[in-house]
RNA sequence: GGGCCGUUAGCUCAGCUGGUUAGAGCGCAUGCUUGAUAAGCAUGAGGUCCCUGGUUCGAUCCCAGGACGGCCCA
């Protein structure tokens, strides 16, 4: 693709010198007591005992017993109840003495560890009448939920979740009380919209938990068996436990209903089983701790965002990031060198054995933290800080490859000769919560900002219509391929020709549009190439020197360079895109054209001659110079193709600077003029008869625009591509938007048309050339004599 | 369902703080040129500026709602 790389020193996370930096990051955070153990709700395999990642997924089809449950109050619970349902009409007589929360699940199993029942704050919860007691659920759900009982039931009550926060009744089997708490995720579509809450066993419910301070009641080991904790179920595997569960709840007249319900449930890929949720001890990274949150909230202000709205949406992802769990049960991966005391089971996650791993990993590879002993790690006298315990064992995680890729910047940047911060990180717009989000974390938190100067996010590609590009629809082309069939440069010259921010489309009629463009301007190229063959560096006409029409081209080429470098310094590609293509066809339609007549008639090495030709050269470079970062193997092939002796010692391409300081750059006068020059050169080449050469033109002008014109001498007329050019003065005022021009007038030109140089001209003046004008048989007669 | 982004000629895109006959390149049609020639020059046809309301003397541009598409979440 034609990219400048070290790729001959590629980095990787799996190099000993990777792995010791992660491990020195994780000891940086140590001291800083920025990382601490805690419990968190984690996808768990227990057939494989393994946590898994959300990517570890599948979905599918399980049945699953549905079942409805009260949760019924004593009877201080029900009082508090009832004056929350009626807060102004303390006469409850009439109300059954049996009053319950109906919650609907399809895991019993997740009873034992149920600590809650979360409501929705804004929705209305009806009490029902129902035989001799009493029930609450959701009144949008009380027709599902209360099921053939429903038309028996009569509301006898309405409140809004909101105001039962607090509250609380007893669990139906447990002796614990199950609080009624609040959460925004709790919906109305299934269910009773009083949610079994068990924060030991979903993530859902663990976030209630940790909000409310609930407990979080774990029951069940990695093998999925209840633990003692569970009371009556204590040794039970927990899918065969549901049954019991349903049998125990009916027994004791807890239960509801009971239903089978089918549903997609999430099951490992690799084994295929059913997973369940679970709370383990995980290793975390503390947002809020020192104010990391905020601090790196604050230092996106130090970076530039491209686009501007990436800042907003980085800090929002900042201030959303949950607590960073940086530990996961596999054994491949960069370990954390945390330890465990034998004697009071405490983990320690401490810098000093960090470091001392991070020294061995360094010269051995991480992967001898499971075989080496663990007194590799102990530095001199290291005893437990709780207990004062010497002996401990070697915990068996492994870093999170979020966090491995998070401290890219420190493994690779601020060495070898390379920046810390880095100037730019280029990603698709995923990455604001990925590797933009991690890596500015690990940067503020260790050192102290962000680990780059500017962010820069680009769109996916789609195919042809907009859609992402997919194997089975045949839509998908391999970047190789691309390369294979329209050249790598025509790939690149499309990245710039659509807007790289935005999702672009791709496909075969795309590119070949693009592809024509990167033709047209081949082709220029090759004219400025192919026109200044014969020059000799002697022979360079200086700037000042130049007619002035030159000497406008090369002011215009300066003003374009500066444009474009502007663009690329905004990382603007698709706008320096825009500007290449304008130019490039101000170049061609008005200067190309007007050159044409001094180079192909004029002698080799007559002065208007090599000006023309001295400003080819200098717009040549120019134009390469912008043109370079996007279509790098055109702009280095067209280069070599300029003769040696011009290159000077520019040996590439890629060694011509936009050598900004230098430019002599375009006034705005000057700039206005040559868009003049445009229209006008259009106006006359519009006029069907008589044209080009054949004509005439005859410009009654303003004294403003005569004086502007009339300096540009003869060059005018080679603009105007007409054989005689006549201005004239006038006081006439001007019609609107004419340019100043008053008077427009093709005639037919003075003369017959010289077989030479195609101008109508007086012919003959040498008798010796009859059908030539005088100059061309001046330029026969030296070529005759040299011959 | 939430947050963010996008929707302007057949295609790729410009349109600065609201007032332009809404522009460019490519494609298409037509004319010219034949000394950039599988090239060059010129002209022309193509747009309900996603929709609906609102603010305004006036909206592609501001506000609200909606449709469609995308990313990240739930």
């Amino acid at each position: 693709m034609g990219n400048f790389g070290l790729f001959d020193r590629p980095y990787r996370t799996i190099d000993p010198s990777f792995e010791a930096t992660i491990v020195n990051a994780l000891a940086d955070l140590a001291e800083k007591q920025q990382l601490y153990k805690g419990l968190r709700s984690t996808l768990w395999c227990i057939h494989d005992e393994t946590a898994l990642a959300e990517a570890e997924i599948e979905y599918e089809t399980r049945a699953s017993p549905s079942v409805y449950v009260r949760f019924t109050a004593n009877e201080e619970q029900r009082e508090r109840i009832l004056e929350a349902f009626f807060p102004r009409h303390p006469e409850r007589s009439e109300i059954p003495s049996r009053l319950s929360f109906l919650i609907w699940t399809t895991t019993p199993w997740t009873l034992p560890a149920n600590v809650a029942i979360a409501l929705r704050p804004d929705a209305t919860y009806g009490l029902y009448r129902v035989g001799g007691e009493a029930v609450i659920v959701a009144e949008a759900l009380a027709s599902e939920a209360l099921g053939t009982r429903f038309a028996e039931a009569q509301l006898i009550g309405r409140a809004a979740g909101a105001d039962l926060d607090d509250l609380a009744v007893r669990h139906p089997f447990m002796d614990c009380d199950s609080v009624i708490v609040l959460a925004d995720y709790v919906d109305l579509e299934t269910g009773t919209g009083a949610v079994h809450t068990a924060p030991g066993h979903g993530a859902d419910d663990f976030d209630t938990g940790m909000k409310y301070g609930l407990p979080i009641i774990n029951p069940v080991d990695a093998s999925g068996h209840f633990t003692a904790e569970a009371g009556p179920y204590a040794g039970l595997p927990i899918f065969e436990a549901n049954a019991k569960i349903v049998e125990d709840l009916e027994k004791s007249g807890a239960l509801w209903s009971v239903d089978s319900y089918e549903h997609s449930y999430p099951h490992c890929w690799r084994c295929h089983n059913p997973v369940i949720f679970r709370a383990t001890s995980q290793w975390f990274l503390a947002m809020d701790q020192n104010h990391l949150r905020q601090r790196a909230i604050d230092a996106t202000d130090a970076v530039e965002y491209v686009p501007e709205w990436g800042r907003a949406r980085q800090r929002q992802m900042i201030e959303t990031h949950p607590e960073w769990c940086l530990s996961r049960q596999r054994t491949w991966g960069t370990p954390i060198p945390a330890v465990v005391c034998l004697e009071c089971g405490e983990a320690v996650l401490d810098a000093r054995v960090a470091r001392l791993a991070a020294k061995r990993f360094g010269e051995a590879g991480a992967s001898v933290w499971w075989s080496d002993p663990v007194e590799t790690y102990l530095p001199q006298g290291f005893v437990c800080a709780e207990c004062g315990g010497a002996r401990f064992e070697k915990e068996k995680n492994i870093v999170d490859i979020w966090f491995e890729s998070g401290v890219t910047h420190l493994a690779v940047l601020g060495r070898d000769g390379m920046p810390w911060p880095a100037d730019f990180i280029l990603e698709g717009g995923d990455q604001f919560r990925g590797w933009f989000r991690s890596s500015l974390i690990t940067g503020v938190a260790i050192k102290g900002r962000a680990p780059y100067r500017r962010v820069m996010k680009n769109g996916w590609v789609n195919d042809e219509h907009g859609r992402p590009m997919s194997k089975s629809r045949g839509t998908g082309i391999d970047v190789s391929d691309a390369i294979g069939r329209w050249g790598a440069d025509v790939l690149r010259l499309w990245a710039a020709s659509v807007e790289p921010i935005d999702d672009v489309r791709f496909g075969p009629n795309i590119v070949e549009q693009v592809g024509r463009v990167y033709r047209n301007l081949r082709n220029r190229m090759r004219f400025m190439i192919s026109n200044i063959a014969d020059l000799a560096p002697d022979e360079l006409v200086a700037r000042d020197a130049m007619e002035p029409i030159d000497r406008l081209a090369c002011n215009v080429a300066d003003a374009f360079v500066a444009d474009v470098k502007a663009a690329y310094d905004r990382c603007e590609i698709h706008d320096a895109y825009l500007q290449i293509v304008d130019f490039e066809s101000g170049m061609s339609s008005l200067y190309f054209d007007a050159l044409k007549d001094p180079l192909y008639s004029r002698a080799a090495a007559d002065p208007r001659r090599r000006s023309a030709q001295s400003a080819l050269l200098y717009v040549l470079r120019r134009f390469l110079v912008a043109l370079a970062p996007v279509l790098s193997f055109t702009a280095e092939e067209a280069w070599q193709a300029v003769r040696t002796e011009l290159r000077g010692d520019a040996e590439s391409v890629f060694d011509l600077s936009f050598d900004l300081g230098r430019l002599r750059g375009a006034s705005e006068s000057e700039l206005r003029l040559w868009d003049e020059l445009r229209r006008l050169r259009a106006r006359v080449a519009a006029v069907p008869s008589p044209r080009d050469f054949e004509a005439q033109l005859v410009l009654e002008l303003t004294p403003e625009t005569y004086k502007r014109l009339h300096a540009l001498g003869d060059n005018l007329r080679e603009a105007l591509v007409v054989s005689q050019l006549r201005l004239v003065q006038t006081e006439r005022s001007q019609s609107e938007s004419s340019d100043g021009v008053v008077e427009f007038v093709l005639l037919p030109a003075d003369g017959e048309k010289c077989a030479r140089c195609w101008k109508y001209r007086r012919l003959g003046a040498d008798p010796a050339h009859p059908a030539i004008c005088e100059d061309c048989a001046t330029v026969v007669r030296a070529l005759a004599q040299a011959g």
